[in-house]
DNA sequence: TGACAACACGACCGATCGTGCTATTTTCGC
DNA sequence: GCGAAAATAGCACGATCGGTCGTGTTGTCA
């Protein structure tokens, strides 16, 4: 069952995963989450026994939710072309939807350096995810919507690109015109795909 | 003339910068820089008023060494096509050479969603990249090597997506063919664009 | 309803944070 | 080589860091 213990730990990895898109998951401190959340650090400490588990389960949580809001809604939709069209336009909403952008992405130029678990478990998600999208790719291949030779991966590599381009734009240089230039690039990789 | 001063100023900078290429521009401590530079703490901050001055310092730094290293010689390189291309291969070399990546990708995503003058810093400096890129694909076009219908922001845009990509496959994934993904992609672009 | 486990708290630890102020050393023009 | 000026160290500050411990409260189930 779901006990009390279980909701405020949803509660606090909520807060925390928003505090981490914004401030980093380095940067993240117990006591600045402990009063976000309106506890004691201490009582934190009861849920998480350190900052470093802290962290695998915020990137547990986004893998969780990431994949609830962008990968499986896809399945439902067209296989091939489409699917790869729907991921791609789920991948901005992910970002457009949350103060800070995509976690993943903050964290990643974040812990790129820093040895480590969690590092390991981010790498491991987002490479995960770049065979999640090469996966896409090649039925669109077997559907005959995409060329035979194409290679899925560097549409996968091309494809991720345009989003960090995107999140740059979006974020840091504020420019409004981030996600016609995203879908520009990303129409331009789908046409010459085909 | 140069004083002593000055030359542990640029000593300073120069093992901060590299610093925050791993840790960032908020992780970087006062302390471990003072230690890293065999240095007392009030010996740095005799140099730099606060760390945000500091952090501006680097940033600034960083400027002036990317402009030297990455796109200054190209000017000497042919112009068009030619530039553009040079651009592209010293922008990948300025990444690989120096350990925690390019310093501005590292602060992107670290400062994009705090508020502040070092981010406004990043960010112009950023924007005016993306001018100069966009630039030298308009000379590209007005050369005749480029499309005369081509975008040139659009073309910088993906051009970064490309770079980002490369950055994250680089130094998150370890993948080995990041560089050859990379220069795929944008053999892809330059083509679409003639 | 009573017993027990789950949960949360306040107080506190040593370390480090960024940042002052003052004293000492080092450098450099004369 | 002397004296001023520049450069650096020493030391202390309040705040905060991640983390521990003992205790009280509260929810859960027999």
């Amino acid at each position: 069952m779901v006990t009390k213990g279980d909701e405020t730990r949803e509660r606090i990895l909520d807060r925390a995963m928003a505090l981490a898109a914004v401030v980093g998951l380095e940067g993240l401190s117990i006591g600045e989450l402990a009063r976000e959340t309106g506890m004691s650090k201490s009582g934190l400490f009861a849920h998480f026994a350190s900052k470093e588990e802290l962290q695998l389960k915020i990137l547990e949580t986004a893998r969780e939710r990431f994949a609830r809001d962008v990968f499986e809604p896809t399945l439902r939709a067209t296989r091939g072309e489409g699917r790869v069209r729907a991921l791609f336009e789920r991948w901005l909403a992910w970002e457009r939807g949350r103060v800070g952008g995509c976690p993943f992405v903050e964290a990643a130029y974040e812990l790129d350096d820093r040895p480590g678990p969690v590092r390991d478990a981010l790498a491991a998600t987002q490479a995960e995810w770049v065979e999640t999208l090469a996966r896409a790719v090649q039925i669109a291949i077997d559907e005959g919507h995409f060329r035979g030779d194409l290679d899925p991966r560097q549409f996968a590599y091309e494809m991720y690109g345009i989003f960090l381009a995107y999140h740059l734009y979006h974020r840091l240089l504020d420019a409004d015109d981030a996600a016609d230039r995203a879908r520009a690039a990303f129409d331009r990789l789908v046409s010459a795909s085909r």
